[in-house]
DNA sequence: ATCATTGAGTTCCGATTAGAGACTATATAG
DNA sequence: CTATATAGTCTCTAATCGGAACTCAATGAT
C-alpha cells in the first residue's frame, strides 16, 4: 500500500499519509485521541475486523506513533498509547474535525462532539495560523516553492 | 472520553475521511493545492493508474471538493478545480506538511517543500490555535465530550 | 477443580478492489 | 491523412478486505 510515486516520493504530506493515509489507521488514531487504549476497545468502537485491527496496530507501532505497553497487574494484557510522535498528529485530527463540522454531509451543523479548550473553557475550534506572524493561513496567501532539498527538475 | 457506540458513524473526522481517508484522494488534493488541474497532470505527477484516477476524481467531484469545468477554447478538454469546500481542506494539508516535516522518516529535517506565507514573507508553518482564545491547542488541554447531537448511550 | 469468559490475536475463505496495460473516442497538429 | 495528446473504459491478475472460526493464556464463576 505504501506506493511512493515518482518525483514527489518524499513530500512531507506523503510521510504523514504513510501513517494517516489509510482509513482504519486514521480512525484508530482518532480513537486513541479519545482515550481508547485496548485492542478490544478499538475493535468494539470501530467495528473493525480483528485481522485488520491487528495489522494496523502493528503498523502504527512500527511507525512509532503508538507504543505497546504491558498493563501492570494485568499479566498478559497490554495497551496501545500515543507516543510523542503520535500525539503530534493532534493538529491534523483537529483540522479534520473542523472541516467535518463545516462540510461533512451528515455532520454539518450538528454538534456530534464537543471539544473544550481547558485553557479558556470555550469550545475548541482549531484555526490554522502562521507560526511566524500569527495570522490565519488562507489558501492563496501561501505560495508553495521547491525547498532546499527538493528533487531536481 | 467520548462514548463511541457503533454510531460514531457520523463523527466529523469520519466525514473528512470520506474525502481524505484514501491515500490517492489525499494525494490528488495535495496536487490540486499545488496547482495541478488536468487529468494527465495528476496521472503523470502521481504515477496513478488511469482507472483509479478516473474513479477518484469522480468521487471527489461527487463529494463537492473538486469541480469539473470545461476549458474554454479547448473543446472536449476540462480541468478539475478546487471548490470552496475543497479549498477548506487546506488546513488539514498544512497540518500534514507540518507533521511530515517534523517526523516523516525520510522527510525529517529536510526541506523538500518551502511554503511561504505571502502576508508576512516568512516560511509558513501551520500552528493549530483555539479560535476563541488564540492559544495553541495542545493535546491534553482539549477535552472531548459528547456534543448536543451525539448519539445516545 | 472445572467450566465459561475475556483479551488478543492468527488462520482460512469468498468477495472486493487495486494496478498494469491494452483499447477507445475525440480533437488538434503537421 | 496520419500522428499525437487528452480523457477515459475494459480486462486480467494479484493483493486486500470483512467475517467467521480457531488458538492460547489468564481470570472468574460453580
Amino acid at each position: 500500500m505504501v506506493k511512493l510515486s515518482g518525483a514527489n516520493a518524499r513530500c512531507p504530506i506523503e510521510a504523514t499519509l504513510d501513517v494517516l493515509g489509510d482509513r482504519w489507521s486514521a480512525l484508530i488514531l482518532r480513537d486513541a485521541f479519545y482515550g481508547v487504549r485496548r485492542f478490544e476497545g478499538f475493535r468494539r468502537h470501530l467495528g473493525i475486523s480483528r485481522k485488520v485491527l491487528s495489522q494496523r496496530l502493528s503498523r502504527l507501532v512500527d511507525a512509532g506513533v503508538l507504543r505497546r505497553a504491558p498493563i501492570p497487574g494485568q499479566a498478559g494484557q497490554h495497551e496501545y498509547r500515543l507516543t510523542p510522535k503520535g500525539g503530534d498528529l493532534f493538529p491534523v485530527l483537529l483540522a479534520m474535525v473542523r472541516w467535518g463540522e463545516r462540510w461533512g454531509t451528515s455532520a454539518a451543523g450538528r454538534e456530534w462532539l464537543r471539544l473544550v479548550h481547558l485553557d479558556c473553557g470555550q469550545p475548541a475550534h482549531a484555526q490554522s495560523v502562521c507560526d511566524a506572524c500569527g495570522q490565519s493561513l488562507r489558501l492563496g496567501r501561501v505560495r508553495a516553492l521547491p525547498g532546499r532539498d527538493a528533487p531536481p527538475e
